[in-house]
DNA sequence: TACGTCTATATATAGACGAG
DNA sequence: CTCGTCTATATATAGACGTA
């Protein structure tokens, strides 16, 4: 039988000139990594961070917990110089990510429970691949959304007292954010 | 013919239980790991920094051309010290790469003195126990200060936009806002 | 022009063992 | 106990195509 393709071939790992394979490998071989990233994460629970910038400028970033607490783990600062990068939207996000660590964390491992689903599609990796200008305003808008919803459980949750039952509407509460607001944001922004 | 080894099983992603097994695990895939960005920088071209931290304490990094440029690129400090090692040649990395391997094996086994932390069952269900409405009424907070500054990011980039270049910033935006809110979670929920 | 899809293969590795 | 080594398989992916 007459086999449809010559199948994967070897490479050597060096230099690719072609410009279109190149980018094509660049792509393909980046998702992998991220994947494989993501992975050991979850399975070993390790603190990764992965930046990485191709040749024409395209930043990619994967971190966990986020990409600026491995680093600055790294580099062992507690806190960066704040005056100097005050507008810097990377620091802005480091900024937040240190003033609400603790709470980001615990929502972590709640929304964990999604992950192992959501993560075998790699969805959260095919959003970044597929982002353009215009689709940004479809993200706010979810993220829009988010906010008002987190803030009306939050309402709710204030009035029921602080009850360890509370437990079980947080789990409700992320669910219901993720499957209707993530979820939606995250089609949009697919497009496949 | 009796079969010798039962070969290679497949595994669910999710945190590893067994202590022992979680260590090859991370082992193993974090060589591979590291092995796949080696691959990917020569290949591509690409600038690429990782760093690791297992819960044991002990970290790995890679960068090309080092470490610490590609961060101060992803922070935005390009005037930084990344001078000294600017040149570094491409066909260096193997070479570069096997040294890496030694030193990170002697790392390892430096700071393997350092014993692995118990952790208490349930111990994330607990966290939930913390989980308070003030917490996450700060949350909330912090969700609105990201969308406005996103926002704001957003309409700057569209000002701009016209030539595809500005789309890699957005990726890059995107991908800090994903990683260090809605990325991958899961803690250190190895270490059983 | 770019990117998702489709095979056939190249690689990565889970589990089992043996050495130190 | 902590690692390399050894298969047998699970995955990743190089090229070739189809689609927008």
């Amino acid at each position: 039988m007459m086999k449809k393709t010559s199948g994967r071939k070897k490479i050597e790992i060096k230099k690719i000139e072609k410009t279109e394979s190149g980018r094509v490998t660049f792509t393909k071989r980046r998702r992998g990594l991220l994947n494989k990233a993501s992975e050991l994460c979850v399975l070993s629970g390790a603190e990764i961070a992965i930046l990485a910038q191709s040749k024409g400028g395209r930043v990619f970033a994967f971190g966990h917990p986020s990409v600026d607490s491995v680093i600055d783990t790294y580099l062992g600062n507690n806190v960066s110089n704040s005056s100097a990068v005050s507008e810097n939207p990377t620091y802005m996000l480091e900024e937040y990510n240190k003033e609400y660590g603790k709470i980001c964390k615990e929502l972590e491992v709640e929304k964990n429970k999604f992950k192992s689903v959501e993560r075998s599609d790699g969805w959260w990796e095919k959003s970044f691949e597929n982002l353009e200008v215009h689709k940004l305003e479809t993200f706010i808008n979810s993220l829009e959304k988010l906010k008002f919803n987190l803030t009306k459980k939050a309402d709710e949750l204030k009035n029921m007292s602080a009850s360890s039952s509370s437990d079980h509407n947080i789990d409700g509460l992320l669910d219901e954010l993720l499957s209707n607001n993530f979820g939606d944001a995250n089609e949009d922004l697919m497009t496949v």
